[in-house]
RNA sequence: GGAGCCGUAGUUAAGUUGGUUAUAACGCCGGCCUGUCACGCCGGAGGCCGCGAGUUCGAGUCUCGUCGGCUCCGCCA
């Protein structure tokens, strides 16, 4: 280790002020055009090719990179100084632009053509050795590249997602202001609601024992707005869900959240569209289709067994149950939903790629995967249809209109079970065999969901969207006699197989507000209480209202074509929730739980010594004070 | 709450059936080098094999546990 940080700490009696000097470009500007000219740029050392005689530095910043020269023809004192410089100093320099020479063009570079000869220069800062190179094409384990974010985002391609993100972001803004709408903010310390995710909470010091929540979406306070009488508002605003992370999902992420009065499905929509194809035409300089495809909730469940569909790529799923409710196979005929999806082409499977699929089936609780294979002769391989009878097999082929060289694979059960096993099987096999064309932007509408979907755990029906969500028109007196059958003024964006973006036209009047909460089965009184501020607005004459909420993050992440929002926001969180840049979150100081009356009753893991210990022993020591006054007030029960 | 994959120099990886001193590339440090562009050449340093138990004469390798990262199920109006 000798001599690894000691040369670079050493370097620092090098460093010089910035004093009066300013850039006059950026790093990745400078053309044939420039040549001649005085230029000063600053960056990091991104490459050093030290000839001994001649030294190259590629200096780096946001915008690209430029060869810059030390030489001892132009200065014998500059190279001299620079032979100091490694990875990532911070530098300065002053110096004319100049052609390459004949043949040392480099092509690869967008200032290839030129290169900057070095005149005068300054060491801004010194550098300890990155832990890992500041670089694309070297793969880095996401630990680490969490614990030094800020050195991961200096690599061009991460850079390049925030680039994108704000175009993105500033496109949506100009599109939104431009047709009147209000950037509106809302509060982050506000009230708790039940319905949906769970909520990340925040104690009052002021009012002790009560909590704030951090809003899961502006939704309330944008309807309130409509009855203020705001007509248009929107925001790009961070919402919170305290639910398990995956590839899309944060804990906290980003929606460009619009609203709008007087104004039915339709308009919400349309305009929907417009600001999505704006920003593909800015950011991409792409231009959409519009109006987009729609398809219906049941046709997507019907067709691709999710509500999300990747329409990229064929492969329908088809619904056979009529064909096999009265076979001798039981499994076929006792099942709530037998459905197939024919894959052309897909006989060339092997049996361990269909071992394989069906291990991926079982995730979604099926119990194995039925398959038919159509041999080149016609005949059929397959381990169950000899429980087929010759009407039921002429049946499935006419039905699924088999040929030579497909499989069919099938699946029977609980039709929950059976759409999410063969969706996903579906999007699987379209990733697997190629057909997913990766520069494609396949968008499509998804309307007509049902207002309600049952909660198995809690034995009565849910909110599908949230509860605020108007019911089609004529379903009013559904959603009393027929719940499950009354649809939603609920749409989706759905691009890829993401989904997007999400929004309702609202209930804009008590009456059906109550009759929504009656469908929900909470009371008059729980409804007050938890909404009694929004109940009572929209007693004050509110105007029908819908609005969207598009996942910024999501729509950032397919712009980027990146495989997790995490590349496009700056700070994300592990998996575990966890911060690894900042160790977030961390135990806290018995002052200052003591100040916010909490007592921390049960800690699940033993703190770990190490940077924190001094707050841990802290904390600790304070819940022994809390717990001892917690005896003598008796405990709380609770 | 559950399932799977991963964890070996600074980094990325290799490491055979459990067997001598744990390899390589890049990076780092030193030297040489005037046209490179991931410069080149010579030399050098660098290891808690994530952590803890166990099996064994012997564990990077096998077993169990644990911690961390990722993907997914549940969850996410």
């Amino acid at each position: 280790m000798e001599g690894y940080g000691d040369t670079r700490k050493e370097h620092q009696k090098y460093l010089k002020p910035l004093g009066d000097w300013r850039r006059t470009h950026d790093c990745g500007s400078l053309t044939a055009e420039n040549v001649g000219s005085e230029v000063c740029l600053m960056g990091w050392a991104q490459f050093r090719r030290d000839h001994g005689g001649v030294i190259f530095i590629d200096l780096r910043d946001r915008e690209g990179m430029t060869q810059v020269v030390f030489s001892p023809e132009v200065d014998e004192q500059v190279h001299a100084e620079a032979h100091c410089l490694r990875t990532e100093y911070v530098l300065a320099i002053k110096g004319r632009v100049r052609p390459r020479p004949e043949g040392m063009v480099n092509p690869n570079m967008a200032t290839g053509a030129i290169e900057v000869a070095v005149t005068e220069w300054k060491l801004l800062n010194t550098a300890n050795t990155p832990p890992f190179m500041i670089e694309d094409r070297v793969d880095v384990s996401e630990n680490l590249r969490l614990q030094y974010r800020y050195l991961d985002l200096r690599r061009p391609r991460l850079a390049k997602n925030f680039v994108v993100r704000n175009r993105a972001a500033q496109a949506a803004r100009r599109y939104l202001d431009g047709l009147g709408f209000l950037e509106v903010e809302t509060p982050y310390l506000t009230k708790s609601t039940p319905e949906g995710a769970r909520d990340f909470l925040v104690p009052s010091r002021v009012n002790q024992g009560m909590f704030y929540a951090l809003p899961q979406s502006p939704q309330l306070f944008k309807q309130m707005l409509m009855v203020a009488g705001m007509d248009r508002y929107f925001q790009i605003v961070r919402c919170f869900r305290d639910e398990d992370l995956r590839a899309d999902r944060q804990p906290e992420f980003t929606q460009i959240d619009c609203e709008m009065s007087f104004v039915d499905q339709e308009q919400v929509m349309t305009m929907a569209e417009g600001l999505v194809a704006r920003i593909f035409k800015e950011v991409l300089d792409l231009d959409l289709t519009l109006p987009m495809a729609r398809m219906t909730f049941a046709e997507a469940m019907a067709s691709y067994g999710v509500d999300k569909p990747d329409l990229r790529f064929g492969l329908k799923l088809k619904d056979v149950s009529a064909v096999v409710r009265e076979s001798e196979f039981r499994v076929f005929a006792k099942a709530e939903l037998v459905k197939a999806l024919r894959v052309p082409g897909g006989g060339s499977l092997t049996r361990k790629e269909i071992d394989d699929l069906t291990e991926f089936v079982k995730i979604y609780g099926a119990q194995g995967l039925a398959w038919i294979k159509v041999k080149d002769d016609g005949s059929w391989q397959s381990p169950f249809a000899k429980f087929l009878s010759e009407s039921e097999r002429a049946g499935l082929a006419e039905t699924l209109a088999m040929e030579v060289g497909d499989i069919v694979f099938f699946q029977a059960g609980p039709a929950e079970m059976v759409n999410a096993a063969l969706g996903n099987l579906r999007v699987k096999l379209g990733e697997m065999l190629g057909l997913i064309d990766e520069d494609a932007y396949n968008f499509v509408w998804i309307t007509d969901f049902p207002l309600f979907e049952y909660d198995q755990e809690e034995k009565r029906h849910v909110a599908r969207h949230h509860p605020f969500t108007s019911p089609q028109d004529g379903h009013l007196e559904l959603m009393r006699a027929a719940p499950e059958k009354a649809l939603a003024k609920a749409y989706d964006m759905v691009l890829n197989g993401n989904e997007v973006g999400g929004g309702s036209v609202r209930i804009h009047t008590k009456e059906v507000q109550d009759a929504m909460f009656a469908a929900l089965n909470i009371g008059e009184e729980e409804a007050r209480e938890k909404f009694g501020f929004l109940l009572d607005a929209l007693e004050y004459g509110a105007p029908p209202h819908g609005g969207i909420a598009f996942g910024f993050d999501r729509l950032v992440m397919l712009l980027c074509k990146a495989k997790s929002i995490r590349d496009v926001i700056a700070f994300p969180k592990t998996q575990k929730a966890t911060c690894l840049t900042t160790q977030a979150p961390n135990v806290v100081s018995a002052r200052q739980l003591r100040e916010l009356a909490i007592r921390v009753r049960e800690t699940a893991k033993p703190q770990t010594a190490g940077p924190a210990s001094d707050q841990a022993a802290d904390q600790a020591a304070g819940q022994a004070a809390d717990r001892a006054d917690g005896q003598a007030d008796g405990g709380d029960g609770a």
